[in-house]
DNA sequence: CGACTTTGACCTGCGC
DNA sequence: GCGCAGGTCAAAGTCG
């Protein structure tokens, strides 16, 4: 289906199509003299700052430079994936964003909770239709999302935060499902979504929509974060700091392939599916398993900046 | 028993 | 209006 492959950047939801067939594709460039890199990061309460800015130097192309050296052995590879994955064109664009307050998500009355989308109305009080009536006209207010590739074996990454599934679905034109969770905090309302990219089994790609509004649980499993640690991370370019974590709280120490405002809208539908079982595919879900093989005791210490506590 | 995953069903949005 | 695809719900199942 084409419906959707062409769509660009809905003004509504801000979000950007990563089709293969769009070129509008706002990825984060790996380069670190990207300077729109950070203004997207900061949309995200994200501070990617030039060394120049940032006191003690350490700095920005050091730390970048020492990162991809340690990494010398992947970092190529990393590019060649970028390449050769579906994110063809990485224009930047720091505009991509969407324009909901990227402020937190956390409330009494969880926003997708009167206006999803979704949901058998059959099975649901009475209440909880009057409350979609109610809402029906009004499109449906996303939270500010970012995407981002990286390269693993492993679908569900350790992000610092717990997380619930709460559903799957096939993916048009891709063997691979689509992941949907949402974090467990009963007043967060964050959620991501993990898919594998058609054109290469080993990137996930995990996007983010909204924004935590606490800290990770036991991230990483009881680490505490010291604001040194945090400051220096923050001088990471988008690049060597997403081997580590991402702006919106998550921790990969995966090679990241690219980083966007955006992810995949929708694909082409393999042959033979249709309906919602041809959607669903048997995936090797792992319950549970968000380990990673990293070093955990290296990465795990490593919060963004304002979701540390503890 | 609580937390989490699985999965069928359903709703919404969008393009035609 | 129709059909498709994305997204979500919630009951049932699984696990520790």
């Amino acid at each position: 289906m084409d419906k959707k492959d062409n769509k660009v950047d809905d003004p509504l939801t801000g979000w950007s199509s990563l089709g293969a067939e769009s070129d509008n594709v706002y990825f984060f460039g790996t380069s670190n003299t990207d300077r729109d890199d950070t203004s997207i990061l900061s949309e995200f309460g994200w501070n990617f700052q030039p060394a120049g800015d940032r006191d003690g130097g350490g700095g920005f192309d050091r730390i970048d430079e020492d990162l991809a050296g340690n990494s010398s052995t992947t970092t190529p590879s990393i590019m060649e994936s970028t390449s050769t994955a579906s994110v063809s064109a990485t224009e930047l664009t720091a505009g991509k964003i969407t324009d909901e307050p990227a402020s937190s998500n956390c409330s009494d009355d969880p926003p997708e909770k009167s206006t999803a989308s979704g949901g058998s109305s059959a099975s649901r009080p009475p209440s909880d239709t009057a409350s979609k009536v109610k809402k029906k006209g009004q499109k449906r207010i996303r939270q500010p999302r970012f995407a981002f590739m990286t390269k693993s074996e492993v679908d569900h990454l350790e992000d610092g935060y717990r997380w619930r599934k709460y559903g799957q679905k096939a993916v048009k034109n891709s063997p691979f499902p689509r992941s949907y969770y949402r974090c467990t905090n009963t007043k967060c309302t964050v959620k991501k979504r993990v898919e594998r990219s058609s054109e290469d089994s080993s990137i996930v790609i995990t996007t983010y929509e909204g924004q935590h509004c606490h800290h990770t649980v036991g991230f990483p499993r009881g680490g505490l974060i010291s604001h040194d640690q945090a400051a220096f991370t923050s001088q990471l370019t988008p690049l060597a700091a997403s081997q580590f974590y991402h702006p919106l709280g998550v921790q990969y120490p995966q090679e990241l392939v690219s980083m966007s405002t955006a992810a995949p809208k929708s694909r082409q539908i393999l042959p033979g599916e249709t309906g919602d079982q041809a959607r669903r595919l048997p995936e090797t879900s792992q319950p549970g398993t968000t380990q990673l093989p990293t070093d955990e005791g290296l990465l795990g210490d490593i919060v963004p900046p304002g979701m540390r506590s503890r």
